[in-house]
DNA sequence: GGGATTCATTGGGAGGTCCAATGGTTTCGA
DNA sequence: TCGAAACCATTGGACCTCCCAATGAATCCC
């Protein structure tokens, strides 16, 4: 006879779980892009903040937090570490003087431009395991999870 | 005329890579279950290492740090909560002096089971904006590539 | 003109993840 | 058989991320 074998069932339940199954991939994908950037001295807020100021051309600090729902305190920060890197300045706003002008240099294009190649890579390593189709219909069905 | 508008791109592009949607689906995933799993006085973890006692039996903390990539340090700290609350027992294993043999109560079998449910419930609210085909779909994908 | 709001900055706290060291115990080979 | 190596649970602490509160300067709006 067979025994029971009742189940260990409730740990694989739980690991098959649509919210754990993307936890699992959102870390590793997290590390790839984290490993891939850190060639260009970027963790991964650093490259979003490089990204918003270079879309939304000179903009103040707030405007940073209010786009990228960051907190106020560390996008301080990162600015600090940015500027530091010389790959963004900050200058006074004339027409208003408690904001900081956040303006891309030259340097910090080039580097963010080199990140986005560098991130897709990353991405296209985390998804080797899927054909093209699947990666649209994937990219596809979490875009439309994650929008609400 | 219409101005050139070149790109507000960059930022665009780094929200849409699946590695960005994975982490807010995963964020998403994550508040709802915990919020949901709060009502039992569990965290995330703490539900896992009630999970996998459940399933495994007596088992050696040891053997909960190789099953679930826990820190030692951390399974200690939820093992001290989760048996003050009742839901598992630890005793010394006659068998090895240096072992603890982790058994679920009654009680820990009871809020394990109202969890499951609850954690099903709330991937459920996560994915309402899916249909069942599309909920198989996306479940599958993810799997493929967590399990690199 | 003056109160409310906004801005950048600073300080600090809660939670999660990880590594190192300890004392007690077992294992296994010389 | 006995001693070194490995394993066990526990403790302490570092680091990082995310969040909230308070400050002083500047602006807005009634």
């Amino acid at each position: 006879m067979s025994r029971p074998e009742p189940p260990p069932r409730a740990l694989d339940h739980i690991q098959s779980l649509p919210s754990w199954l993307a936890g699992r991939v959102a870390a590793r994908g997290r590390d790839l892009v984290a490993e891939a950037i850190a060639a260009e001295g970027l963790k991964l807020p650093h490259h979003a903040v490089l990204a918003a100021v270079a879309d939304e051309g000179p903009m103040a600090q707030a405007d940073l937090v209010r786009r990228l729902g960051f907190d106020a305190k560390d996008v301080v920060l990162m600015l600090n570490h940015l500027e530091r890197q010389g790959l963004l300045v900050r200058e006074p706003d004339p027409r208003d003087r408690r904001k900081n002008a956040v303006t891309l240099t030259s340097m910090g294009a080039a580097v963010l431009e080199r990140c986005a190649r560098l991130a897709d890579e990353a991405n296209d390593r985390l998804l080797t395991s899927l054909g093209p189709d699947e990666r649209r219909t994937l990219v596809s069905l979490l875009a439309r999870v994650a929008e609400d």
